[in-house]
DNA sequence: CAGAAATAGTTGATGTTGGCAACTATCCGC
DNA sequence: GCGGATAGTTGCCAACATCAACTATTTCTG
């Protein structure tokens, strides 16, 4: 049965251009609003999550966390038990963007918002059993 | 009640690095595969009806074709009707890939597989009723 | 019908992201 | 301490993203 795995995939193509989109209306690109959207406030990570977050080498994260810092929405700081390692925080101007972007984000898509309560209710349900249960192979990234 | 597309949310998030992974195994990019995707076979896409369903400008969709067209994939022919445009076809080769693409990609992703099914069911049922419906607001594309 | 306006696709410039290999600085185990 | 792992950075290059300008064609309008 994939049935189920395929209108998921439709929906997501179908919402595709929605992230680049908002983004766009922060002035951030899609990877800058990833990066934001794991940036928990009062947490510091350090960039090696971020690329597992992320899915992309870390190499990528140095440029975009340059231009996160550069406008001054997110800094650097050296690890305190490892010096190797940058630890990530979210400034004051950068927390109150996130705040923004993430309300601006949850806002449901139309095919979403249109369900009737009793099958938002549902979906919901089965979401949270799909998303639940810990994963038999271990997951790119347990962020935070 | 924005909670069922919060997760569903954070379940696209966890599988964002899928489509790339994909995208590779077959030695494509995420874009190309979305491209293949779109056209099906039998049918002849005109350049910019692509460039909507990508959600881009129509100047990207030209090397993106440029490159799949030099592998064999994609063949671009002269509108029959209007001169200006290039519609597009699956080539033999192109449609032998694209095949296998498809069916690699309709896989589900773990948290979707390890649902019960029942709750497959249900899911199917309630995303069908938010897919079929024509949306109010015409949508950016209405492939084939 | 002729000329203006609109449209499909391409090209060029520029910026961001993607991976890979090489490099530096630091940590860990023996 | 020395050698090997590890975190981040840098350089190189390919792919995409946008935007503006350009060509060829169509369509609208006087």
């Amino acid at each position: 049965m994939t049935e189920c795995w395929e209108l998921l995939f439709d929906l997501l193509m179908a919402e595709r251009a929605r992230m680049p989109t908002i983004a766009a209306e922060f002035d951030l690109s899609p990877t800058q609003v990833h990066v934001l959207r794991l940036l928990e406030p009062g947490t510091t990570v350090p960039m090696g999550r971020l690329a597992c977050g992320l899915g992309c080498d870390a190499s990528n994260i140095t440029g975009v966390i340059d231009r996160l810092e550069a406008r001054g929405l997110v800094e650097r700081r050296a690890g305190e038990r490892d010096r190797r390692v940058k630890v990530l925080v979210v400034t004051a101007r950068g927390l109150e963007l996130r705040t923004r972007l993430l309300s601006r984000i949850s806002e449901p898509p139309e095919p979403i918002a249109r369900l009737s309560p009793a099958d938002q209710r549902a979906l919901s349900a089965i979401l949270r059993r799909a998303l639940d249960q810990p994963s038999s192979t271990p997951r790119t990234s347990r962020i935070s």
